[in-house]
DNA sequence: TTGATTTCCTACCATTTTGGTAGTAAAATA
DNA sequence: TATTTTACTACCAAAATGGTAGGAAATCAA
């Protein structure tokens, strides 16, 4: 996504191929992790010869929080802190709060930037 | 080691079988975890009956980073991070400084906070 | 001194996660 | 019609995770 961000200027289909030989990341790989994005309005696609992906919007759109909430699913340090997880000692555990507190950290960090803060400047 | 933070005021071995019952973690388990402390200064160990371990210090010295670290070794968020750790691209990676923001944010926080702040009040 | 208790130590192992590969179908273009 | 490229499904090896099993050594109480 860091790539395609870098090209977003050039409003032009980057293939997988290009990102590929670029980057060193095997095409079947790349893929792959392009199918995490199925469900998301993120990339606009064109198949056949020169074609590939651009980014939908401009990169200061793309919020990090949401980008790997996508791939990974609904992230947190330890499992517990998501509502439907439990382990049964979760009332009276005292290490919970710092689970939460380094989640909160992190999910603080992530809000704030998008992928714009990770192109060349 | 919260377990033993708790009883410390009562200056007296605390057995493994006790932690086991009373947090039902299998003592197995506890035994592999204490292994991980050997080369620590952390407890004092009595072996035989009415023995088991006490904490060597009060609860503020413990700093939960350094317990971590006794724990799992030296952490990163990511092992490129670490100076022996390296994938070639490492130079030109745009997305290294996130992982290093959010690394320095988790120590930070490891670094300020004891076992002493998630003991009962 | 004997038996119970408890730490200390070494192996081993099943399951899940991670980080992929392989193969093919479908769409678009030259 | 051949080529290119995305879209999709299945599979898999290695490592990490989260343990279990078995016993030796030390200590204490009766």
């Amino acid at each position: 996504m860091i790539y395609l961000a870098n090209e977003y200027d050039k409003n032009r289909f980057v293939s997988l191929k290009e990102i590929s030989e670029k980057e060193d990341i095997s095409l079947k790989y790349l893929e792959k992790i392009m199918l995490n994005f199925k469900n998301s309005d993120y990339f606009i696609s064109s198949r056949g010869s020169d074609g590939g992906y651009k980014l939908a919007f401009p990169p200061e759109k793309y919020v990090l929080k949401d980008i790997l909430e996508k791939l990974e699913g609904d992230m947190k340090v330890v499992s517990c802190l998501d509502d439907e997880a439990s382990c049964g000692k979760k009332e009276n555990c005292l290490s919970l709060t710092l689970w939460k507190d380094i989640n909160d950290l992190i999910d603080d960090y992530l809000t704030k930037k998008t992928l714009k803060d990770l192109i060349k400047r």
